[in-house]
RNA sequence: GGGUGAGUAGCUCAGUGGUAGAGCAGGUGCCUCUUAAGCACUUGGCCGUGGGUUCGAGUCCCACCUCGCCCA
């Protein structure tokens, strides 16, 4: 609607952007509109998807003079085709009728003959129009194309004399002009701002673009599956929070102005998931956005999407079962294999998983025995940590982050942490130093995070004041979430809880670098006029 | 936040102080089996923004804007 509300000035500007190559475009906009043809087209029914066009090539046929179905060779660069039909008796190709419709990637003319490619969300296919075949009002349609256009076409499929599957257009149907034109035919958009900023571009040109997102969809889609295969529901929790609370994080503030109340985005499902678990939602998970007012790099968006999922009776070791099967599922929908490279690694995801524990893994890396607290501190100084008046434990966190975590390639379960690093964790029945959760790690990252949930109110409650204790001025809009130690004074099953980042886990199965290749619109500066 | 690199035609990029360039895209012409089609001619520029140095700045200096990468 922005559009409704610009000034001439700005609808001025707007239409020099595109220069000589827009007022073309828009030429032959008019050109069409006086063949009597409308520009933006309208409703096109019953046309096959490309990728099922092309699944049809094999119903094409080569019937030589006499009737006769020869059948066809091997096609190679090597291959003459047309001296192969003069062998066999010369002769027609014949295939199929199909309907296709897509937009216009690729086109050459060769005067009384154009080859264009269009594509559609499934693939691309070859387009042969030629004047003498289409008819004179189809050829003055033909002769309005640009890159970008969106056509339908009705057509044969069979093969050019090099092989290629192509449909021989009988009838033009014109679906949409683009008036801008589109990026390099072969480098498609490289700078990543435009990517970003024109995803439609980007997907509509970029190689694999189009496929990622759908490998995207494809996950999330698995991950709801194989949890409500194992019996677990989806809720939608509130996504506007009197508290931010269930994770250490900066809000996203806003206001509520018929309850003129302060109001923060939600930056974790935790809280009112658990509160389910009280009411009786024995499995309960919620997939969705969670924002964190914090910076942005390769690895962080404001607004990401979090999957959370709590089990009722469980505890964390029924999470890393649970995890194993979300993402192997995930990798067999997208039609991958265990083996995935991601940057310059391969991550092998044949299950079972590694699983080790957090003690073990210290003791690897470093050398050094993670109960020897002095030499912890020693190493820790020697890295250049400052561990004047720090916990041993908080010590040797920071070099568990420096020294462990990004060496695992993974996949790997960390478990059992130090019980003083994760307050809200559950101790080990046989050992209180110990809290029960995992970390997953997967390329130097982690991927998910489970624990024994906490469920007895008095300490929860207790907890929460040291963690408010300690906060620094500048977040002191946490607050006490009363509420949430009522609904556990009701008591809440001892369970197991997990929490899955889908953006890091989608960048994984499919290959990508950066989390803003895995978000359709990442958060950009707001664009300079 | 610190360091560092980039920003030049619609897109991809050259241009190392002396007339603003190429490929693709666009336009005109030729071409009915091309596929990065080809050939010929051709349109298109606030060189991110603002200051400065200089006879002269896309180029050197400063600041700012945007994006990338590394670090926190």
């Amino acid at each position: 609607m922005a559009s409704m509300s610009m000034t001439a000035v700005e609808q001025n500007q707007s239409e020099s952007k595109g220069g000589i190559h827009e007022a073309a475009r828009r030429e032959k906009l008019q050109r069409l509109a006086e063949l009597g043809v409308d520009p933006w087209g309208q409703r096109f029914d019953d046309h096959l998807s490309i990728g099922a066009i092309r699944d049809r090539a094999g119903e094409v046929r080569f019937v030589n003079k006499e009737g006769a179905e020869v059948e066809l060779p091997e096609f190679t660069p090597e291959l003459d085709f047309r001296a192969w039909k003069n062998e066999h008796g010369g002769g027609e190709l014949v295939g199929p009728k199909v309907r296709a419709a897509g937009r216009i990637i690729l086109s050459r003319d060769t005067g009384k003959l154009i080859f264009a490619n269009i594509r559609d969300w499934t693939g691309d296919i070859q387009l042969f129009i030629g004047k003498n075949q289409v008819g004179e009002r189809n050829w003055d349609i033909a002769k309005c194309l640009d890159l970008g256009d969106i056509i339908g076409v009705d057509g044969e499929l069979r093969r050019t004399n090099t092989g290629e599957i192509t449909i021989f257009v009988e009838q033009l149907h014109f679906l949409t002009k683009s008036i801008l034109p589109p990026p390099d035919k072969h480098a498609g958009l490289t700078d990543p701002e435009l990517r970003q900023r024109m995803r439609y571009v980007d997907l509509a040109y970029g190689e694999g673009v189009l496929e990622r997102f759908r490998q995207r969809t494809q996950i999330v889609h698995s991950i709801r599956r194989t949890l409500g295969e194992q019996g677990f529901v989806e809720v939608e929790g509130p996504t506007l929070h009197a508290i931010a609370g269930g994770a250490a994080a900066r809000p996203f503030t806003t206001h509520h102005n018929a309850l003129d109340m302060p109001l923060f985005m939600r930056i974790a499902l935790e809280l009112h998931l658990k509160r389910l678990l009280v009411g009786g939602m024995e499995r309960v998970f919620e997939l969705g956005r969670v924002y964190r007012n914090e910076g942005i790099s390769p690895r962080h968006n404001p607004e990401f999407t979090m999957l959370e999922v709590y089990q009722a009776y469980g505890d964390y070791r029924s999470m890393m079962d649970l995890t194993e099967k979300c993402i192997c599922d995930a990798i067999q929908a997208i039609g991958a294999g265990y083996e995935i490279a991601f940057g310059e690694r391969t991550v092998n995801f044949t299950p079972p998983f590694e699983r080790k524990t957090y003690n073990e893994l210290f003791q690897q890396y470093t050398g050094i025995d993670p109960a020897d607290a002095p030499a912890v501190k020693a190493l820790a100084e020697k890295i250049g940590f400052e561990t004047a008046g720090k916990h041993a434990d908080v010590i040797k966190s920071e070099v568990f982050e420096e020294k462990v975590e990004d060496q695992l390639e993974g996949p790997i379960f960390v478990l059992d942490y130090p019980a003083t690093i994760c307050p809200l964790t559950k101790r080990s029945p046989s050992d209180p130093t110990i809290a029960e959760r995992f970390e997953l790690f997967i390329g130097g990252m982690e991927i998910a995070n489970a624990y024994t949930e906490l469920n007895d109110p008095d300490l929860q409650e207790e907890l929460f004041r040291t963690q408010l204790a300690g906060l620094a001025e500048e977040e002191s809009m946490a607050k006490m979430d009363h509420d949430f130690v009522r609904a556990l004074r009701h008591g809440m099953p001892p369970a197991g809880g997990l929490g899955i980042g889908i953006d890091r886990l989608v960048m994984l199965l499919t290959g990508s670098p950066t989390i803003r290749e895995v978000i359709l619109f990442p958060l950009l500066r707001e664009e300079q006029p």
